[in-house]
RNA sequence: GCGCCCGUAGCUCAGUUGGAUAGAGUGUUGGCCUCCGAAGCCAAAGGUCGGUGGUUCGAAUCCACUCGGGCGCGCCA
């Protein structure tokens, strides 16, 4: 209909540049109307072209509207405002769009618009030294939801955690679990207070000793003889944590370390894995960091920027001039203890998303990381490939708050909520709703005893509240042993004309360009406020008009109507990874 | 100090490729179940869109400056 009304208003406007009134056209633009009053359709370029004109918005509009062609499909042409011309559909064109509904069901609002595109989604790829917490929530939600919106619109999407098996932290990890293997076999020490500390280190440790005995022990004076005091003994706590990694693995061997260090991380792998899957979030494939040193791949991109000229020696390291391609300072790739750095082992990773055919990028990450975005697109930029392939969206963290205080976390000292406390006393439904509501570069204040009161403060339920009572209504009708008649309602689409229902009709008609711009802009929130919006007219519609009347022609007529409404809201909060309950 | 993000109703937030009287939830106040689910609806009240200046037919939206809050500026990951 928007491109109808276009094609009307270019061929007004050759008229007017025709008759010499104006001398070039403008781009239109056509928007839907915020309110009923202004028409379904408004276009503003009365406004813009009135300078050119040389006359008075509303003067131009009118001279428009006079040489505007009619067609069957727009019943009136305004002229309101300053000079804005708005269009009023005919009754019968905006009431297609209920069949629309009934006839595509769920594939209702999807498209191929995106033409089969390759993407990669990435995103949470939390260190596995621990649990999830709330924090990593916000992260799951919206890439999941981005995802399955572009899905929605055409796109081929791959969703990908990338796993950082291969550093420092993980390291500690290790050495946190055998040291509490050491205490479960009744060695006496001070923890140290830079290993980690949650409860699940302690279940790892005790997996071990019931699949290894006490093989793994050592006494107390060999694991900490000549190792450099802790902090709380006035010692370096790095420097003590480093100590009894070397420690483990001197006294470990090799095939023991691997043996500690794998069932600690598979132990909270799998953790992780079931975590996002009870949330709904279900992932193509887990990267693993360290298979890229393994096959090669960060010796491999280094050299390549070499062989581009991109890379030089300084002090040692070797460093990549990340500055050619708009970072601020040039970074350190191999340090000069002959360590690639972590960021090695990025640029080597994103080399090979591009190698794995994505023809587009996007990588999720938590707002403290923006300092690193620059270095990552000149890194793309410098192997060759286009640095505007890669989107990278920043997701600002939440904020805790319980009893009105904000809630410090910390996964070291493990006192934080986890996502899995946060499912179970929330509830998926919930907890996916409440992550995806604000737009992702706000900051958030997630309120848990809000979140966790299941009152009807949250927002979710009000959705769901009006699929539920349309489905009631069915359930209803049968009671009454009434039936609903697709076919005769849709002859009779024609008596919805209560103000309730044109408004329920014009929203319905919005949900495809919503879906689609949510999909597009990556933007979840906007499609949460649509269904907000949609579930508030046929609550209202509910409140204001009986569907289970005598009359069987308006009854079949507004049936269709909210089975069209239930549809979309059903559509929507899959789109959203909530369920949409028949009964609450 | 430099860079990025944010500042809109008491609170939490929409609205920013410049458009009509700046919207919603929540909270407060007052109404609506002999009627398909009251987890609902209706109404009232609540605003210098952080501030100042600029750009123009028109600015919450764009520009400059400025004030507040968050984050980042390692041969850490």
């Amino acid at each position: 209909m928007k491109d109808t009304i276009e094609s009307l208003l270019s061929r007004a406007l050759e008229q007017l540049i025709t008759d010499g009134l104006i001398e070039t056209a403008v781009a239109l633009q056509i928007t839907r109307t915020k309110d009923a009053a202004h028409g379904d359709f408004t276009c503003n370029v009365a406004m813009m072209l009135a300078k050119q004109a040389g006359r008075p918005p509303r003067e131009v509009a009118q001279a428009i509207v006079d040489v505007l062609p009619e067609d069957e499909g727009i019943e009136k042409v305004d002229i309101a405002g300053p000079g804005f011309i708005n269009f009023f559909l005919a009754q019968e064109n905006t009431l297609a769009i209920i069949n629309d509904i009934l006839e595509q069901g769920e594939r209702f609002g999807t498209s191929h618009t995106a033409a089969g595109e390759k993407v990669q989604i990435e995103f949470v790829s939390a260190n596995p030294t621990g649990p999830l917490h709330v924090g990593h929530g916000r992260g799951a939600a919206y890439g999941a939801t981005v995802a399955s919106l572009m899905r929605a619109v055409g796109y081929d999407v791959d969703c990908e955690y990338y796993v950082n098996d291969a550093g420092r932290q993980m390291n500690i990890l290790a050495a946190s679990v055998w040291l509490r293997y050491l205490e479960l076999n009744g060695i006496a020490f001070d923890f140290p207070v830079n290993a980690y500390k949650g409860d699940y280190i302690y279940d790892i440790a005790r997996g071990l000793q019931n699949e290894h005995k006490d093989t793994l022990v050592f006494p107390a004076d060999e694991v900490f003889s000549d190792i450099p005091a802790d902090e709380p003994q006035g010692g370096d706590k790095e420097a003590h944590i480093d100590a009894l990694i070397e420690r483990s693995k001197a006294l470990l061997g090799e095939n023991n370390y691997r043996l500690v260090f794998n069932a600690a991380l598979q132990s909270i792998l799998a953790d992780i894995r079931q975590d996002l899957e009870e949330f709904g979030v279900i992932y193509d494939n887990w990267y693993s960091e360290q298979t890229l040193a393994d096959r090669g791949l960060i010796s491999k991109a280094i050299e390549q920027l070499q062989a581009a000229g991109h890379v030089v020696e300084r002090n040692g390291a070797l460093w990549f001039l990340s500055t050619k391609f708009g970072d601020e300072k040039d970074r350190v790739v191999i340090r000069d203890n002959g360590q690639a750095t972590y960021f090695a082992s990025d640029i080597a990773y994103h080399m090979d998303k591009f190698e794995r055919g994505y023809q587009r990028l996007i990588n999720i990450w938590g707002a403290d990381h923006h300092g690193y975005v620059a270095r990552v697109k000149a890194a793309i930029g410098a192997l060759g490939e286009n640095p505007d392939n890669l989107d990278i969206l920043l997701v600002q963290f939440a904020n805790l708050y319980r009893g009105g205080e904000r809630v410090q976390m910390s996964t070291r000292s493990g006192s934080f909520v986890t996502l899995r406390e946060l499912r179970e006393e929330v509830g998926t439904d919930a907890a996916r709703f409440f992550y995806v509501m604000r737009k992702c570069e706000q900051h958030m204040d997630f309120d848990l005893d809000l979140a966790k009161s299941q009152s009807n403060d949250n927002p979710v339920y009000y959705i769901q509240y009006a699929h539920a009572r349309i489905c009631s209504v069915m359930r209803q009708l049968n009671e009454k042993q009434l039936t609903h008649s697709i076919e005769n309602g849709r002859e009779h689409h024609g008596l919805l004309t209560e103000k309730h229902e044109t408004e329920l009709i014009s929203k319905l008609d919005a949900y495809k360009d919503t879906m689609h711009k949510a999909a597009f802009n990556a933007e979840p929130h906007l499609l949460v406020h649509y269904l907000r919006e949609l579930a508030n007219l046929l609550h209202t519609y509910y409140n204001a008009h009986q569907f289970i009347i005598d009359d069987a022609n308006l009854r079949d007529a507004r049936l269709n109507l909210i089975n069209a409404t239930r549809q979309v809201l059903h559509n929507g909060l899959l789109l959203l990874g909530v369920s949409a309950p028949e009964t609450m």
